[in-house]
DNA sequence: TCGATTTACATGACGCGTAAACTATCGACA
DNA sequence: TGTCGATAGTTTACGCGTCATGTAAATCGA
């Protein structure tokens, strides 16, 4: 036990290590552009949420088990039901029970959604631009390279529980 | 397939950009990470917001005024008071009005709250090694170096508003 | 000294993430 | 047929972030 070891080092100064530093830094990093990003959505009437579901339908071209668009997102399952809930009395999304198998219900993006959608890519677009604009291309590859290594570990992990 | 839609979806393929796919990594890992630290933090009752809150009254030493330890955090103004609450029914922390000015009322941690970091430390240290812990110094400091990079922009903005 | 503004928090409502328990349906097996 | 277990979704309950308001105390101008 290096108890006695650890008490001498007790000076906890700016980061407790590299490690640390590295993840709060994600955090951070992470927080100020789901900030910024809130904000432009907000004027749309949209939470970050909402519009990820959106984007998800409009990318599969076709409707989706909720389920199958939970597994996309972070988001449990529980939480699904009202975040589709929403949508669908926005009008941006429909339900459709499946015949096949009643368990399954499908959801469609609406033309109202998709239009909804189309008027945000550029301002969007624009927002990451001016959020990461500032940083290289060989930046930007370094970073989501070193992003994604990162992860790695998660994602296999998440599989499992 | 309609023609039309694939023209539609003609120019949103893997990624729109290298910006876009730069920000959802962030995203992504920042949650993924958070996710580990919740269910560390849930082992020992806290939710990252409550450990968050005890790590800055730690850091400190000292009684912190409500709206100090909210500027700290990414939490809005309301948010904080219902947080306090729970760390004070837990009797991790203590209220303590000001007398100089009765409007402020200054935040301590406790010493069950301080027990309960110091129990928490180790883990939690564990925890960023296991998460981080197979990338190198170097890609370390290149990452921190890079958030910190991108962040800069969103860092300066956010006071103004 | 009086009134208006500002500051420091609290409150209430809503959206969302998460765990736990429930309903409904499907498939398999007796 | 009937039951049993797995699967798809929902409901419920709680913590938390955010906005809009409200309240009490300090401060500033007239």
């Amino acid at each position: 036990m290096a108890g006695r070891l650890r008490d001498e080092l007790k000076k906890r100064n700016p980061f407790d290590s590299p490690e640390q530093e590295a993840i709060l830094n994600v955090a951070r990093t992470a927080d100020r552009f789901g900030i910024a990003m809130s904000r432009l959505l907000r004027d749309f009437g949209l939470t970050p949420s909402q519009y990820n579901v959106l984007r998800i339908l409009r990318g599969e071209g076709q409707p989706l088990p909720i389920l199958e668009i939970a597994d996309r997102m972070i988001t449990a399952v529980p939480g699904i039901t009202g975040l589709i809930d929403r949508l669908e009395s926005l009008e941006l999304v429909s339900r459709d029970r499946s015949v096949e198998d009643r368990r399954v219900i499908f959801v469609v993006i609406t033309p109202k959604g998709s239009e909804l959608l189309g008027r945000l890519d550029e301002p969007i677009n624009a927002l990451h631009g001016q959020l990461i604009g500032h940083l290289s291309r060989p930046e930007l590859k370094t970073l989501i390279a070193l992003l994604e290594k990162a992860r790695k570990p998660c994602d296999g992990k998440l599989a499992d529980s």
